[in-house]
DNA sequence: ATAGTTGCAAAGGCTTTGCACCGCG
DNA sequence: CGCGGTGCAAAGCCTTTGCAACTAT
């Protein structure tokens, strides 16, 4: 993690541990179950190590901080363009593959310099489940 | 407002304030400062009732949530399908009048609802600012 | 020794909720 | 009369912050 030590920041355990977990759980943790997935195993850590360290590894580009709803902070740790798919039913947070269009370094006469693409709706599991038996819905 | 009464939900003089608020006021004001500029004129509206109707303006389509920030939502009048962009700097809100590709109901088996894209950098004001003296970027 | 990091607890900020009162239907 | 809505205050939840102890350089 060259990007963090180069300019003076350590590379810690806690921190391993926290990218690490994102890197094996690709289901948009929030950050409180990333706190409590590492707690199991590393049980002295604390939330607010957690929180800083998502906001550190955010701000140096190692994870992506998804806000697809208001309750809380999701984190990915794929940084590539991609889009996200929420379910309004199950509430769980999907990766779409979707070919993105060619995101603009400047719009308007402002600098971009990162776009977040999310969706709604209700995910294929979800639906499944609803059908079949019912005829009419609710 | 018929898509509301047709439903035996009411309306109010609260709710008229505070879509019109909305209609006036195209810089996505976050709850807080559409509950501010609304006691001005109306000084016994609760906040309560501002995030209540917020919600409920959203839930039936007349209005539209941003996420673009963490710390708060927005609300925005225009709720048809275009982008936003926030600047880093001075935090302010755009609208991108950029065209949007067309965007699929279906994704993956998902059934998509609704799509969200953000951007984020330096707006065109707070570049300008910032150049004229200076050579090398910081 | 110094600058950076951790963990705890407390604080902070945004949003939701419970409840009594009010008003339209 | 009843359902819906308002406003107040309190609660709730997520996140940030202050600080003392600790560690790698």
């Amino acid at each position: 993690m060259s990007v963090l030590t180069e300019r003076g920041v350590r590379w810690t355990v806690q921190r391993y541990l926290i990218l690490s977990y994102l890197y094996d759980h690709r289901t948009h943790p929030t950050a409180e179950e990333v706190y409590q997935g590492i707690r199991k195993a590393f049980s002295t850590i604390s939330r607010a190590t957690v929180y800083n360290t998502l906001e550190l590894l955010k701000e140096y580009g190692l994870v992506q901080e998804l806000l697809i709803e208001k309750e809380r902070a999701r984190y990915d740790f794929d940084v590539s363009p991609h889009m996200h798919f929420k379910c309004e039913k199950c509430g769980m947070v999907y990766d779409l593959e979707i070919s993105l269009p060619p995101l603009p370094s400047e719009a308007e006469g402002h600098l971009v310099k990162g776009f977040q693409l999310y969706a709604v709706g209700i995910c294929r599991k979800c639906r499944g489940e609803g059908e079949g038996a019912g005829t009419s819905g609710g």
